[in-house]
DNA sequence: ATACAATTAATGTTGTAACATATATTCACA
DNA sequence: TGTGAATATATGTTACAACATTAATTGTAT
């Protein structure tokens, strides 16, 4: 479905606006389908977000600033979703000896089994959903994504 | 700058995958940048959104299910976004005589005032930040947008 | 005409995000 | 070595989003 129908409207500005438009609702739309994929197992896409970072990186911890350096969506509070992974068993804080500002967070065998679980659901979604677009398409949409940001 | 830079991650499940995590990022990325840009007008990306939809079709009125519809991120509760633009005095609701269940909303010369400048230094911030793309790569980018979702 | 389903919007409640500020620790350097 | 700047994290507060529920109105079918 083209934008003009998803947002019922045929005026833009520009093709730059048009694009930006477009870019926050495709973003939206798989933000709310992400969302709902995640509810059984009872986690934000944030949490989720973190918790992969940490996976990948286990059984070595991440600090919470090289966490927040990796998530998709930067956010301002990281010390509270990590408290609610926490809560969860999921995730375990340990004080960094070397630098004792800093905190060290890594992810516990539960929080293994889960991402296993929550990951495999997201990745087969997310094949399902773009099984309509070619290897060259998604990689030129990587490439184009790359070149509209500054940074 | 490069997805892999801006998370500081290399592996990716997948194409699709790296597709997914660089739109969210990317969409997060002017999220951020706009919200900011925005802050001077004291209104939020929803309640610009809106004004700009109702801008587009005054002096006619949308009622809260058109508005809605045609909003980029669809909210569950458009009803309280529309009462903040109205204690502001941007919009006005109108009971519709039609049918009594549905309010028509309508933008006020102060809203009509303020989204022209809030859009004017969007659009303009929009430009420059999209100068790198050509004209052919933004309608590629959206047309490959479009194709990645099932609406 | 009446009863029941469907539609439209508003609202109560809860969780999360943003922002500012506080606290603890380390660094730089005179 | 001591003092202020810088860094890392936590937390108080406020605003907003999501979800469920409610209320009001209209449509539908008998």
């Amino acid at each position: 479905m083209k934008i003009e129908e998803a947002i019922k409207s045929k005026k833009f500005t520009s093709p730059q606006s048009k694009l930006i438009i477009n870019l926050a609702y495709t973003a939206s739309y798989f933000g709310h389908l992400h969302k709902h994929l995640l509810d059984p197992f009872d986690i934000t896409i944030q949490q989720f977000n973190i918790l992969r970072i940490l996976r990948g990186h286990s059984p070595k911890t991440y600090s919470l600033k090289e966490i927040t350096e990796r998530m998709i969506d930067k956010m301002s509070n990281t010390s509270r979703l990590i408290d609610k992974l926490i809560q969860k068993g999921l995730v375990e804080r340990i004080i960094c000896p070397m630098d004792r500002r800093q905190v060290d967070i890594g992810i516990t065998p539960e929080g293994i089994k889960l991402i296993a679980l929550a990951s495999e659901a997201m990745d087969q979604a997310t094949m399902e959903h773009l099984s309509q677009l070619t290897l060259a398409e998604m990689d030129q949409l990587s490439s184009l994504l790359d070149k509209m940001r500054i940074n």
